[in-house]
DNA sequence: AACTTTTGCTTAAACGTTTAAACAAAATAC
DNA sequence: GTATTTTGTTTAAACGTTTAAGCAAAAGTT
């Protein structure tokens, strides 16, 4: 009784959204009519079809995605879980994607792991929840196992990995060529005439960071230089971890003349230690990031990095994504897209001057 | 023709969701019934209830979000938009949203400005595609227009903003007393014997950092110091920009015995140059952080620091929100909630001992 | 003028839920 | 043993959109 009331009070005071329903009667034509106007249907003539986005702007229409994604069966909606959201790898990356997608008309929903599976999987279980038309992902360096993933496809809507990907889990992939990107890098350092190349590296479980330390063990290999283990670091390779792995390599007593480090914040933290010990960089030891972020070129010494195509991996994750959408059937042939990166050469690894 | 074919096909190959009337099917009872049954509606037999949960579990069904959130009229998705994902007391505020929000059955869309004005338009855009119930905001750092989040109001769903939030708008909001916690600070720093207080701040047009500005000016009032342009800084408050707004301050004729930093994190950046010039705190200058984040008490010295009660804001917020949802008017009274903040000392500025 | 085609709309069903209302059967009350 | 309440279910409509199918009128074709 009571509650009947303060519902009626409710209808009165909310203004009901307006719906195409409203804009059919003001017009005196059918809804469908008018779903068709919005949706410049050929079928409608010219004259409706202005009518119709005169009234619903009028009215301040707004269409009903909820509704719409009901009745379409997909909701053009496309969630992302990226790892981080302050390194401009990734959000290069999301931009791109963004760009793409919207064109097409989807909406991205963005999430951030920050590197915990925890929040991983509840970025997972919200996506699929606001029923999203696919995933876009870059695993959590903590993330070993992969059942919750494995629960996206369990769901039938595409998933797509990009740069964090796993050999094990049968997606589509983008990403860079890691392994090679070590030989580039190594090549590099030994033609300035390193002989003593350490590396600061990622997790191993990650396929990334593996992909780098082996390249690295590879290339030390293919030059032959000794694989020295005290060289050879693994760390979560913030700002700060690098400063502490720098500071451990200048503990030994035969320090390194190169130092190759899976990514420019470790990087940067090993330069702060470098230049507040007055080592000379590259002259004492020279120094090389990954990921070429901005800063990279800013600091001095500028330091050489690996650029990784953040706007090409967008792109084709977005495109890998759409494929999905358009193809009727289920697509069983996987996309597994590996580019080559490039390295930029800087002012901290270079000895020999052109 | 050819359309209709693949369109068989997709039906074969793709496993067709299972809904609540399959369930029904299974069961002999109608959809209305299961529906009641996943809801623990008392009105059906115990038998039932764990005969469909059952048969649920085994035809691995997942109740499609999009018709009960259109049937209901509501989503149970709450939009959040943060300024920044690694910040302490941020991921604080939102981990304990979540948990009051979700023991409500609500589920949360993070989204992050990152300090960007463009991309925290973007936010509002997709959340309110989404069609969430309302949304939680702290405006980034660069917001000055106000009129997309007038477009939130305007749809006629809550908004409510914390810790970076505007007086002009008409919204409710949760924060600290930052007017005061400078206060706190600067009657500490008294204390410690501390006569010429330099203030590292945030930009102005930001309400909180006016307000820690204002308190600054005002307590130096009051505790008759003067106030010296030359020691009273605005910037964006990142770890370089403290390095560097320290420099600059070591760079005066007559340098300051304290710093009050607006951000831990630029209050981090200043204790290094401190640490590399070998001055000494807190005995040379003394240093206060704004935050306390968890890194304040690691470093040595450890920093003394403003606890921003970031569970207590989102517990606060939640509950604003939830209070919005509950009442059947639309409520005209706004919620302004301030909480205090409380002062940890640490040894960065404990020049007197106790 | 008698047809076909095209244009511009309408009708009605569907998407998967929820829920008010109805109803039969069982339990309780008197 | 009839009246009343409670229990457990069904029926049917609704949420706002899209879309296949239908249909009348207009335009085009012989």
């Amino acid at each position: 009784m009571l509650k009947r009331l303060s519902k009626d009070i409710k209808k009165i005071i909310i203004k009901k959204k307006t719906t195409i329903k409203d804009i059919a009667n003001v017009l005196n034509i059918s809804p469908a009519a008018v779903s068709k106007a919005l949706h410049d249907d050929s079928r409608i003539s010219e004259k409706t079809k202005k009518a119709v986005k005169q009234v619903a702007k009028n009215l301040n229409y707004h269409p009903n995605h909820l509704a719409s994604a009901l009745r379409k069966g997909k909701s053009n909606l496309v969630g992302i879980i990226a790892p981080r959201t302050n390194s401009h790898f990734f959000s290069g990356v999301v931009q791109s994607m963004e760009e793409v997608l919207n064109k097409k008309g989807y909406n991205i929903i963005m999430t951030h792991s920050n590197e915990s599976y925890k929040k991983e999987c509840d970025n997972i279980d919200t996506l699929l929840y606001t029923q999203v038309d696919g995933i876009i992902a870059s695993m959590a360096n903590e993330t070993i196992d992969l059942s919750y993933f494995n629960k996206i496809k369990s769901k039938g809507i595409p998933l797509i990995l990009f740069d964090r990907g796993e050999n094990d889990l049968n997606v589509d992939y983008i990403g860079i060529d890691d392994y090679k990107s070590s030989h580039i890098i190594v090549k590099h350092l030994v033609e300035q005439g390193c002989k003593r190349i350490a590396h600061i590296g990622g997790y191993k479980h990650t396929r990334i960071f593996n992909n780098r330390i082996r390249g690295y063990i590879d290339a030390l290999k293919e030059h032959n230089l000794p694989l020295e283990e005290e060289l050879l670091i693994e760390s979560s390779l913030s700002i700060e971890e690098g400063r502490k792995k720098m500071e451990q390599l200048l503990k030994l007593k035969d320090i390194p003349d190169a130092v190759y480090v899976a990514s420019d914040y470790a990087a940067l933290g090993a330069l702060q230690v470098l230049k507040e010990r007055q080592i000379k960089v590259p002259e004492d030891i020279a120094l090389v990031g990954f990921g070429n972020e901005p800063f990279t070129a800013m600091v001095t010494p500028s330091i050489t990095s690996i650029n990784q195509h953040s706007e090409e991996i967008g792109k084709l994750a977005a495109k890998t994504f759409l494929e999905h959408m358009n193809s009727t059937v289920i697509k069983q042939s996987l996309n597994k897209k590996i580019l080559e990166a490039e390295l930029i050469i800087r002012d901290s690894s270079k000895k020999v001057k052109a």
